[in-house]
DNA sequence: GAGACTTTAGC
DNA sequence: CTAAAGTCT
């Protein structure tokens, strides 16, 4: 190792502090990140993500600056660029884990090429650290978690320190560097060298939302689910794209608790998300294939497109397709709502559900958004029971009593009474302007499903 | 507002 | 035996 040219490949670690990857210790390192083509070809040139990335690769690329390092910009095929990088006498690449199917058929073929390290910086444990006596993945949370917390060590918060290793020489460092017919073409350090725009949207500090924990957390549990308050941490979308260390997220937990906080409800949140990238890791089926139940779905094309453009007449639920259209974003509770809804009330197949979230989600994960629907439809591991269907009507006059977040997100119906807003006898019998009536009845959609369950 | 509905891993 | 992001009566 120690005279090899060595290749940091930045993807889901996009930050300089406490990086796992800068920890290593090599002779000369090459720092990259990569625009893949074979991502970005099926985007919108508008996506809000590749805004986002590319900001904070603007950003990476400074940080690395003032330790003396640089970011190499590549706009290519993964494959083409490390032939590429391989011609030119690097060896060895290291890289944080990514387990969804994509990533691993891509990470295959680097490993044809080079010596890929993979590194656990996404992730409290490792995929085989919380396992049961025989060894074999735990397919139930409760167990899992109660094992996780045993487990759970100042390690696992450990700060990763920059092992100084030494910039190796590159040319034209400040271009980005597409690769089409294995030819290099030099363009400028701009977004529109990958052929997308430029948002003007201007993205919160992960450090200003880790701050703001401190007042979010004592009523983190009591009031996360209600929509309309900012009681959630927001920092999702940090951890997809490892705007922050995940260690730095159990630092900030370590230092609240000293305070007297009570935390764990909150670290409970950050395993589940540990434990939805195991699932998906020990058992790869999920990503396309029901785990447990099987549904009879049938693909009806009306339901579908009234549900992507926010015309089911069920308020909560349009209100959240125009969350996510138009923000990115959805908040969490009306997610499980919606999904829900897309699976048992309309009888779609979760992995259409799927795709749709994954094509709008600035805090997109294979793992969280695949096993996420797969509870919702109760067809995954260790999933939503069946019978459990959730009723949009009480989900949203409980969650959202005063209907602030609905007529935040569909402000045409902000002069019809909360109280209407959640009630399905209303919304069927009176005419709403621009507003369509509720496309299924409740009971009617709850007991089809029912009867489309294969036992 | 307490109890029924209902499944099953894991200890 | 316990636990699991709920609904309905």
């Amino acid at each position: 190792m120690e005279n090899k040219k060595t290749i940091l490949w930045f993807r889901r670690d996009l930050r300089v502090e406490d990086s796992i990857l800068l920890s290593i210790k090599a002779k000369e390192v090459l720092p990259i990140f990569i625009f893949d083509k074979a991502i970005l070809k099926s985007l919108q040139k508008d996506d809000k993500r590749v805004d986002f990335i590319f900001k904070q690769i603007e950003k990476l690329k400074i940080s690395l600056q003032k330790i003396g390092l640089e970011l190499v910009v590549f706009y290519a095929e993964v494959v083409d660029v490390f032939v590429y990088l391989k011609s030119l006498g690097y060896e060895e690449v290291y890289a944080s884990v990514d387990y969804d199917n994509y990533a691993l058929a891509r990470d295959k073929k680097v490993e044809e090429l080079l010596t890929l390290h993979r590194l656990n910086d996404c992730y409290i444990y490792e995929p085989n650290e919380v396992l049961k006596a025989d060894a074999s993945a735990y397919v139930v949370f409760a167990p899992y978690y109660k094992l996780a917390k045993t487990l759970y060590t100042k390690e696992h918060a450990l700060k990763y320190e920059f092992s100084n290793s030494k910039l190796s020489n590159f040319e034209n460092i400040d271009k980005i560097h597409e690769i089409e017919n294995q030819t290099i073409i030099l363009k400028p350090f701009a977004i529109a060298s990958i052929n997308f725009k430029k948002n003007s949207i201007v993205y919160e500090d992960s450090k200003v939302k880790l701050s703001r924990l401190k007042d979010k957390i004592a009523s983190y549990i009591e009031r996360r689910d209600y929509v309309y308050e900012q009681a959630t941490s927001n920092l999702s979308v940090d951890l997809r794209f490892g705007t922050i260390s995940i260690r730095a997220i159990l630092r900030e937990l370590i230092k609240l608790k000293k305070l007297g906080f009570e935390t764990e409800g909150f670290f409970r949140q950050l395993v589940f998300r540990d434990y939805y990238a195991y699932l998906l890791y020990h058992f790869p089926i999920l990503h396309t294939k029901d785990f447990r139940k099987c549904i009879n779905y049938e693909f009806n094309e009306d339901y579908y497109n009234s549900f992507i453009t926010a015309n089911t007449g069920i308020p909560i639920v349009d209100a959240g397709i125009s969350e996510l259209i138009t923000t990115g974003n959805m908040h969490n509770r009306v997610r499980m709502i919606v999904a829900s809804f897309f699976c048992k009330h309309l009888l779609l197949p979760w992995q259409k559900g799927e795709q749709f979230f994954a094509k709008y989600l600035m805090d997109y994960d294979a793992a969280s958004n695949i096993l996420s629907w797969q509870w919702s439809s109760s067809t995954g591991i260790d999933a939503q029971p069946y019978f459990r269907i959730f009723n949009p009507y009480s989900q949203s006059k409980k969650f959202d009593k005063d209907a602030n977040y609905i007529k935040m997100h569909l402000p045409f119906l902000k002069d019809i009474k909360a109280k209407y807003l959640h009630d399905e006898n209303f919304l069927f019998n009176n005419e709403i302007e621009n507003y369509p009536k509720p496309i299924v009845e409740h009971k009617f959609a709850s007991q089809r499903f029912l009867n489309s369950v294969r036992k």
